[in-house]
DNA sequence: CGACTAGTTGAGGCCAGTCAATGTTGGTGG
DNA sequence: CCACCAACATTGACTGGCCTCAACTAGTCG
């Protein structure tokens, strides 16, 4: 609720320097990700018009910032390729992964208010960025009552996703919260139309803990629990879902 | 992340009868709130539109719902008098809360995504909200750039607000998540022209665990050690801060 | 191959939770 | 106005879940 995002504008330089820019036209209107990303049931016309808006894309190799904190914020990003986490920074350097994305999902919209990005963009793998401006973004908002809508539900969407989390870092214990995760990704895996079984996990123990609240031993032993109670299979970063509704019932949750 | 957002429609019954509804016309234009509220910056014209918008205030007692997880979503409520804690249930039928609010404050914006609300809105005390219809407030965006923008920097901010905390819960230590409470209240309440050393809690000591993700007793023996320290006078609820910056620098400070 | 990073597992400690007893406050009705 | 009650708050003693520290293994890459 408080430190990192009132900071004073960029002190920090610019990430320019690590992205590669593509002058490619991406287009909304033949992308995969289509139904998955802010078009979502646009009609052809307003495609075409987002198509105009998105006229760059943004590559980026593991490891690479897509943006820092501090950085002015000028557009929104839609994961159109591979994935990345975005962190937020406590005032003495401590951090802590605050989100995983993947295809279609759409990233940072913490800089709107403030004007510049409070958080940290960071490829967990080769990664591609749809660049959308979001001044342009507003502008065409205010012609299209559907895309206006669709960001609203994104920004909602972002708002009732950390309402779990938080809900899952205050309240829950460390083998709720693993369980939680796994559910999770699960769920998104799905909708993706990948395996929501079998995947492999794109970040580290100590990664997962920090998203959770835990230390990477933690995650290590709950891993290693879980396995031993016959509920996944894990092998380094495989994993497989043996028992989903297992999973789920430790949250609390029914199927 | 994941449980409580994505149910199914309203199981349970909407809440308008605990409420008020005044049809008096509330207006943007005298509100002492303005600036600190949707309408901040918006010139004579913009306002007077959104005067049309607003018809109607909502009026709770201490206690009363707002709204509730399952209730249809169709309008934010800008607070205007008094506060509230706004609180998000896992299936199991835990609590926590996620966020206190007052004047200025928007609220219900996690109800956009999903078209019915994920979270519930409690009133600490008696307290009054206007009524923001929410397909109105979009249509009028549309037509006047500063407003849409407005309303995209609240829920932008409500991410930021929400990164901050989710940070606080994951890798805080109850003391300092503690100190971050009260300079983050302290300094609330001076941007709403209030002491920003002396106030009146209006929350017990459960909520606020609930809020931090600690147990009322732990709060308890913190308030009573901040106490011993000399960092700040408390009794019951009423709140003197009497050393800010050793709170600040709790919560900059690794131990 | 060595250097490095990532992951696993064990031993022990500490912070916050749990349980319990007691004190305080505020609202209500006699 | 005061007595009462229930809700709220404080404090102590003890427990336990997760962290810390540490040793070791597995896989990767120059």
């Amino acid at each position: 609720m408080i430190i990192p995002s009132r900071k004073p504008p960029p002190a920090t330089p610019q990430t320019a320097a690590v992205v590669s820019i593509l002058a490619l036209k991406s287009h909304c209107t033949s992308c995969t990700m289509r139904e998955l990303c802010l078009p979502v049931g646009l009609d052809r016309d307003a495609l075409r018009q987002l198509d105009e808006l998105v006229t760059t894309r943004v590559r980026l190799k593991k490891g690479e910032t897509l943006y820092r904190p501090g950085d002015a914020f000028s557009a929104l990003y839609a994961l159109r390729l591979g994935s990345c986490k975005t962190t937020v920074l406590a005032e003495d350097g401590r951090e802590q992964v605050a989100g995983y994305h993947m295809l279609g999902d759409v990233i940072g919209m913490d800089g709107i208010g403030a004007g510049y990005h409070g958080s940290q963009a960071v490829a967990l793998e080769d990664s591609e960025y749809c660049v959308l401006p979001f001044d342009e973004l507003e502008n065409l908002g205010r012609s299209i009552a559907p895309l206006q809508h669709n960001l609203h539900q994104f920004l909602s969407r972002e708002i009732s996703r950390n309402h779990s989390l938080m809900l899952q870092l205050g309240s829950m214990r460390a083998e709720e919260r693993l369980a939680a995760f796994l559910v999770n990704l699960s769920q998104r895996y799905r909708e993706r139309g990948y395996s929501s079984i079998e995947f492999v996990l794109r970040m580290t123990r100590e990664e997962i803990g920090s998203y959770l609240g835990l230390k990477l031993e933690t995650v290590s032993r709950l891993f290693s629990r879980f396995q031993q109670e016959g509920l996944i299979q894990v092998q380094g970063r495989s994993v497989i879902l043996l028992d989903v509704s297992a999973l789920k019932q430790l949250l609390g949750q029914r199927c």
